[in-house]
DNA sequence: AGTCCTTTGAAGTAC
DNA sequence: GTACTTCAAAGGACT
């Protein structure tokens, strides 16, 4: 929830990284802190120039927070100010969301997380109350977001102040995006070493081909933070076969396996796949071009092909796959952190692995 | 409809 | 620490 909401702000609140050193060194100067400058200056009723003021809010991107402070701090025309959400700065949203939610009082709000305690006015919680009441799609929408490594969580301050309240905070059971509320990704030179795939534009199933790096570029969600950097994703429909622009009609075999991916087991949760390895990443690049060349589909012979060329492959060539299978891993901890891959052991069917010319093993029990 | 085949690698389990 | 197991993907073939 606050995660998306912080990136809700990194894209429309972005603020001039020059300014935002400026204004640093300016509350360095005086003395002040320059979250607390900001935020007067975010809050400030009169018409004195916000820190920032060259850089406004998108208006074609409706942002929660700039509906909640034009509202709470009686601004109601002309844009609100930009201010920097800074992840590294492990108050700075809660305290900014408080402050703009107390909008007009005097009191300075603490930003020790010690000090929550201190932060109960009546005024507030009815403004939380509201605030969960109106916007229960959005706080449930960007609620998957939560970073659990982090403890300055806007559910956690709800948590707080709602306590002692008998109303349930709604909780997402699984992030829900829109890609369309970040900003754009970094184009993938920032992003990566250098082009991972390079494939030509190609056809497969008469299909063409969209490069993988091209695609995941128009496709990537931020989704987080890592390192204090944004961390971009494939949202989970990108994991479906109806998200790939050129994916071809699925034949039935295929359709059964998706239904079966599709599923919720028993407690109601969706199957959540695992990550992608290295050859796997290979794999998907690599094996239309090998049933192209061999004009064979069998899959069983492609496999077998692409793992003679995988193991071909020079080291220096398999780096890519690695990094990039270690990209998406990471972006899967990111999406699904309480995952782990023994969350899937058992949702398949059980069957007797065959491997090369080995006999048949013969299970007497399963696995435990 | 469900499973097998076939590959590599990551991660889990068992001992 | 080592060995083994499971599952990621794919789609034709088979039960």
């Amino acid at each position: 929830m606050k995660a998306m909401a912080k990136d809700k702000g990194r894209e429309t609140l972005t603020m001039d990284l020059l300014a935002e050193v400026e204004l640093f060194e300016k509350a360095t100067v005086q003395g002040e802190d320059p979250l607390q400058l900001m935020l007067e200056a975010l809050l400030d009723e009169t018409n004195e120039p916000a820190p920032v003021p060259n850089v406004e809010f998108d208006s074609n991107s409706p942002d929660l927070l700039q509906d909640i402070v034009k509202d709470l701090s009686g601004e109601t025309e002309g844009p609100v100010p930009a201010v920097e959400f800074d992840a590294n700065i492990p108050d700075s949203f809660p305290t900014m969301m408080l402050e703009a939610m107390l909008g007009d009082t005097d009191d300075r709000l603490p930003v020790s997380e010690d000090d929550w305690d201190a932060i109960t006015p009546d005024s507030l919680l009815e403004k939380l109350e509201a605030l969960l009441t109106e916007t229960t799609d959005q706080i449930l929408s960007i609620d998957g977001f939560c970073d659990p490594s982090r403890t300055d969580s806007l559910q956690e301050i709800l948590e707080v102040l709602l306590g002692e309240t008998a109303e349930p905070i709604p909780v997402a059971q699984e992030p829900q995006f829109d890609p369309h509320s970040f900003p754009s990704p970094p184009t993938l030179s920032t992003v990566l070493a250098g082009p991972v795939f390079d494939t030509q534009p190609q056809l497969c199933k008469n299909v063409p081909l969209v490069p993988y790096t091209q695609f995941a570029q128009e496709n990537l969600v931020a989704i987080g933070m890592f390192n204090g950097e944004v961390v971009y994703a494939l949202p989970p429909q990108a994991f479906s076969p109806s998200f790939f622009p050129t994916a071809p009609p699925l034949n039935t075999s295929t359709s059964r396996k998706r239904r079966m991916s599709n599923q919720k087991d028993e407690s109601g949760q969706s199957y959540i796949k695992k990550p992608p390895n290295a050859f796997m990443v290979y794999r998907q690049e690599q094996r239309c071009k090998v049933i192209t060349e061999l004009n064979v589909r069998d899959c069983a012979v492609v496999n077998k092909e692409l793992g003679k060329r995988w193991t071909n492959l020079p080291m220096q060539e398999k780096v890519k796959y690695y990094e990039e299978a270690d990209r998406q891993r990471l972006c899967h901890e990111q999406l699904y952190p309480k995952w782990s891959p023994s969350d899937n052991y058992g949702k398949k069917q059980k069957r007797i692995r065959r491997k090369g010319p080995k006999p048949m093993t013969v299970c007497t029990a399963p696995p435990l």
